[in-house]
DNA sequence: CCAAAAGTGTTATCGCTACACCCATGA
DNA sequence: TCATGGGTGTAGCGATAACACTTTTGG
């Protein structure tokens, strides 16, 4: 068999960006690093890329590892590739962003791995480059959700506009004109009232939503603004 | 020296979709490969990524041997990585789109490579996922373009506000109204008119414009929505 | 003088922003 | 009854889209 043989092989791997919204607080996941160099520091979640698999398959098998759920939005987003970035041995890096629904994913698992989920905006000191893969992320997170609705991976199936809000507000670290969102929301058409309100939070209720799954998925890759003047 | 030992290794590439503009046309450059497999098909300008550079630094590499030209705009779009792209041996391709002033690039350099210009619409197939990859860049090329004022990369430092549009046109493959899209770029304050006209088109002779690089660099990254309704 | 391309304005509509008050409820 | 958070409407402004005619000049 012919192989390109004068060429040097290098190692490939996924990283994970995992974000999770809690109805409140935008959080990201990482791991305790179990090997070594760098053991015990706090990590992305990745792995290497199998031979029989591509890097989408990897990612997708390493956060059901990790999780245990199925079908999770990824995104691959930038790949990393600094002779020095890995200083054990040269390790390409193919960065993806998920967002999961926070309360779906299984916590017994997850310890296993020694994962954690942090408060975005206090998240500790990550190994190699990861703290600059997480700030790519955060940025083509932003402005992805500012184009396309891509913010609901991260709700519960049933959903209040003030989680939503607050959820974009994190995003962008901003306060949003709660009636000016609302009427933005409605002109997508992307939202279905239920009867049922969240009593939880307040005494008078929200009312509960739910995608409307086609519209969703026909509506996915328009521009549909979500925000005023986003940043790159 | 620790190593991760238990894994593969793979090969790493990039690929540089390079898109050029005449004045009238936006074309593709693509190379007639010199080894095999697949020798003499046509083929994306690509590469292996060496032991001491970037990804981002061998598509530079690889774009100026080709081109003679440094600094040219160069954007990492995909990462391919499915086990069977490459035939010989499992190769990641770390993918490019490169927009360049195809007047500035040197043709006896070009042709050592057997390099060749093809108008986008009627390009050769390609080998391996070449197509694929085409395919893509151009989405990302029409998303990011847009948005931003991507393509001046492709012009020259001179160019007519007749050519700008056309280049539009043939990006989105749509026509477009002049007066609108004049406004449009006026309010930008991107553009200088300058004394002098190209007469080689028309008779009457069309303005020519130059970039104003300080408001193009502060402005590149807000959203500048310079097309009505784009596709992703 | 005419063909061919460059250049220019107006109007109607739509979407965006800014802004403040009433509602429902449990404690 | 009151404190808390949920929900609603409007007016002004700026951006967009649709639309057609005049200008220049070389041949």
């Amino acid at each position: 068999m012919i192989k390109y043989s004068a060429q040097a092989r290098s190692l490939v791997a996924v990283d994970c960006i995992i974000f999770g919204f809690d109805g409140e607080n935008l959080k990201i996941q990482l791991i305790k690093r179990g090997f070594e160099p760098e053991k015990d520091q706090w990590s992305l979640m990745g792995g290497f890329v199998g031979q029989e698999e591509s890097a989408d398959g990897a990612a997708q098998r390493i956060l059901s590892e990790l999780t245990g759920l199925k079908d999770i939005y990824l995104e691959q987003f930038k790949t990393y590739s600094d002779p020095g970035r890995d200083p054990i041995e040269r390790t390409i890096s193919i960065a993806y962003f998920a967002l999961i629904d926070i309360n779906k994913y299984e916590k017994q698992i997850s310890e296993r791995y020694h994962a954690e989920w942090f408060l975005l905006k206090d998240a500790p000191k990550l190994i190699f480059d990861h703290d600059l893969m997480v700030a790519d992320a955060k940025k083509k997170l932003r402005y992805n959700a500012a184009l396309h609705p891509v913010l609901f991976e991260l709700l519960p199936e049933k959903f209040t506009v003030p989680q939503l809000q607050n959820l974009y507000e994190q995003v962008y670290d901003t306060v949003i004109d709660n009636r000016n969102f609302i009427r933005k929301l409605n002109s997508t058409g992307l939202l279905i009232k239920l009867e049922e309100k969240d009593k939880s939070v307040s005494k008078r209720g929200a009312f509960y939503f739910k995608l409307d799954l086609v519209k969703y998925k026909a509506k996915f890759q328009s521009f549909l603004n979500f925000m005023p003047h986003p940043e790159a």
